[in-house]
RNA sequence: GGUCGUGUAGCUCAGUCGGUAGAGCAACCGCCUUUUAAGCGGUAGGUCCUGGGUUCGAGUCCCAGCGCGACCA
């Protein structure tokens, strides 16, 4: 193994990372540089084992990466080829290492300035010695996504988090190893890159190149370069490929970034407390889903993923927390389809001593928020699909009852014609069941659909019968203290005054286990210690449930959730 | 769960009536100092999703299955 010292006193030592030995400023030995130095080179300190990335040319072999398993590919194939090359012929290390001071694309587009450029190009034409050169410089870093080779000249275009920019390198700007590499780059290639901020006769602003570094070659085939990826399914296996060939990708992935952070600040600014309880529980509770199950080998103890986290937000209510809010993820073994992931985001918020039109206000208030911030104007109106949706007017308001009736044409209490509707609809067991789920049958049916899309709608004072947590309204008990927003045709949220009886909560608890098929009796358990929690006492309050993942889609303008979810569930790939 | 569509080179896609497997991009070799999905010349690249069937002959027609998508439930 090379020593630290014998890897130093090798003359290879003064090359650069690109592999040039006529860069003067780069003939600094390792052992002596500077900070200063250290920044723009590939010179990172050495770790005590001695090895160092650069210097593979000649000197004392650095160990080589055991190699790797052989390519039946031959793009694969052609790639190490040239990888081996460019090690074995200009010695460099094409997986770099720290470069300090680099700056997004976006800034060193920004950094062009035009009167620099003329007075430069005077300079130039005026063959003055030297040229004046009042051009600011960048140092830039990013992937390769577009490669043109014209001779002496070489055009590329660079991508990062930030954007695109072109890079041109002129074959006099650079030594003859670098142009060599420069002239080869490959589509996927991570490069950084060093010049002063120009533009070329065709009025492409671009950096040119004086320093000219690959920091990772990539082995992998690309993606075709004016499509890129479109096969859905690729996309979202490969997601790391579509990140950077569809740029609209990664957009809408930051952007979930921030507007998850904007929702915290949100909520900080009114008074909540942010919280992380349980993903993994003893008794699955809080909302009427099917679990994942897991196991803990030690205590030897069945738990399950959380499908809510609910009854834990609450006990902290008990506890003494007035306003509480945890951004979940919940875990529900049910169907995948364009709004539904096995795992999803929401945002829960309970507030002591408020109740579902407390949260109204503060869902109605965050999303206009929300918008204003996703939106690029100030009208918070943002286009979803085939309609804009208009957040910054008051969201519409329907009662549930009224909303059935305009549908229908009748009120929802004439059962014996909402049952025979639900014939007619072909609900399942529509004679069977309790009218009121016979009634939120044919709801679901034909009256979430008749909402407008466009207008962001609270749908208020659910049916009791269909709202077994909530508690009902005093003036008239068989309604409840409950809305559902829906906006886009989707459901965005919903929101409850909580019961806090402990002897109702445990009634109403009792009763639906009761109505459980034998598959869900045996994955629900009464949760006891919820129920002693309730006994303790919680004062009363309003609880929130938001879909985080949806309400980016609306942000956002995805059509589907596995457009706003990183890495959403697939079937493995089968087969080899 | 149902209906319809779809699956061909690494990627994006053609493939007629059932008769030798095609193009562009990417790759490899060559040329080019101002390109914008560069261009030009040459080369190479295939389990036509899988399994059965019909046929002298199947990418193509039939059946089943799998994946993906859209609509419906």
């Amino acid at each position: 193994m090379a020593s630290r010292a014998s890897t130093g006193a090798t003359p290879s030592m003064s090359r650069t990372a690109s592999g040039s030995p006529r860069s003067p400023s780069l003939a600094i030995s390792v052992l002596s540089r500077s900070r200063k130095t250290a920044r723009h080179r590939c010179s990172r300190p050495m770790p005590a084992s001695g090895y160092h990335p650069i210097h593979m040319a000649d000197g004392p072999k650095t160990p080589h990466p055991p190699a790797a398993p052989p390519d039946t590919d031959s793009l694969v194939q052609a790639r190490r080829a040239k990888l081996q090359r460019w090690r074995d012929e200009y010695g460099v290390d094409p997986y770099g290492c720290r470069v300090d001071g680099l700056v997004p694309l976006t800034e060193a587009r920004r950094r062009f300035d035009q009167g620099a450029h003329d007075e430069f190009t005077r300079s130039k034409e005026a063959g003055d010695d030297p040229v004046i050169d009042p051009r600011e410089r960048a140092l830039v870093q990013g992937r390769c996504v577009q490669h043109r080779d014209m001779g002496g000249m070489v055009f590329a275009v660079l991508r990062d988090e930030s954007g695109d920019l072109q890079i041109s390198i002129a074959r006099v700007a650079l030594d003859p190893a670098s142009f060599a590499i420069a002239k080869k780059l490959d589509y996927g290639d991570i490069v950084v890159v060093e010049g002063p901020v120009g533009m070329t006769k065709k009025q492409e602003t671009c950096v040119w190149a004086e320093r000219f570094e690959v920091h990772c070659k990539s082995l992998a085939p690309p993606p075709e370069k004016y499509h890129g990826l479109t096969d859905p399914e690729l996309r979202y296996r490969r997601r790391y490929v579509d990140m950077y060939a569809n740029p609209g990708t990664l957009r809408v992935l930051q952007m979930r970034s921030r507007i998850v952070a904007r929702i915290r600040r949100f909520m900080e600014q009114w008074g909540y407390l942010e919280v992380e309880t349980p993903m993994m529980q003893p008794v699955a509770g809080g909302a009427a889903a099917r679990p994942f199950m897991t196991h803990h080998n030690a205590l030897d103890l069945d738990l399950f993923m959380r499908v809510a986290p609910e009854l834990y937000l609450k006990r902290l209510l008990v506890g003494g927390m007035m306003r509480v809010y945890e951004v979940s993820r919940n875990f529900r073994n049910e169907g995948i389809d364009r709004s539904h992931n096995p795992e999803f985001t929401t945002l829960e918020a309970y507030e002591a001593f408020g109740d579902c039109w407390s949260m109204l206000d503060l869902t109605e208030a965050m999303l206009r928020d929300l918008a204003m911030f996703a939106s690029d104007r100030t009208d918070a109106r943002l286009p979803f699909g085939k309609v804009e949706i208009d957040y910054g007017q008051p969201f519409q308001r329907v009662r549930y009852g009224d909303l059935f009736e305009r549908t229908l044409g009748f009120a929802m209490t004439e059962f014996d014609r909402v049952r025979a509707r639900a014939r007619e609809l072909e609900v399942r067991d529509a004679d069977r069941l309790d009218d009121w789920l016979v009634v939120n049958a044919v709801y679901e049916r034909l009256c979430e659909t008749a909402i407008d899309p466009a207008r962001p709608t609270f749908v208020t004072d659910y049916p009791s019968a269909i709202s077994p947590l909530t508690r009902p309204q005093r003036d008239d008990p068989r309604l409840c203290e409950r809305w559902e927003l829906l906006i886009g045709h989707m459901e965005v949220g919903t929101a409850y005054t909580e019961l806090n009886d402990p002897d109702v909560q445990r009634a109403k608890f009792t009763e639906q286990l009761q109505g459980a098929d034998e598959e869900d009796r045996t994955i629900r358990t009464l949760d006891e210690d919820f129920l002693d929690a309730l006994a303790v006492g919680m004062p009363p309050a309003g609880g929130l449930g938001l879909g985080v993942d949806r309400i980016v889609m609306l942000l956002t303008n995805a059509t589907t959730i596995r457009d706003v979810i990183l890495f959403p569930l697939l079937r493995p790939e089968t087969g080899s």
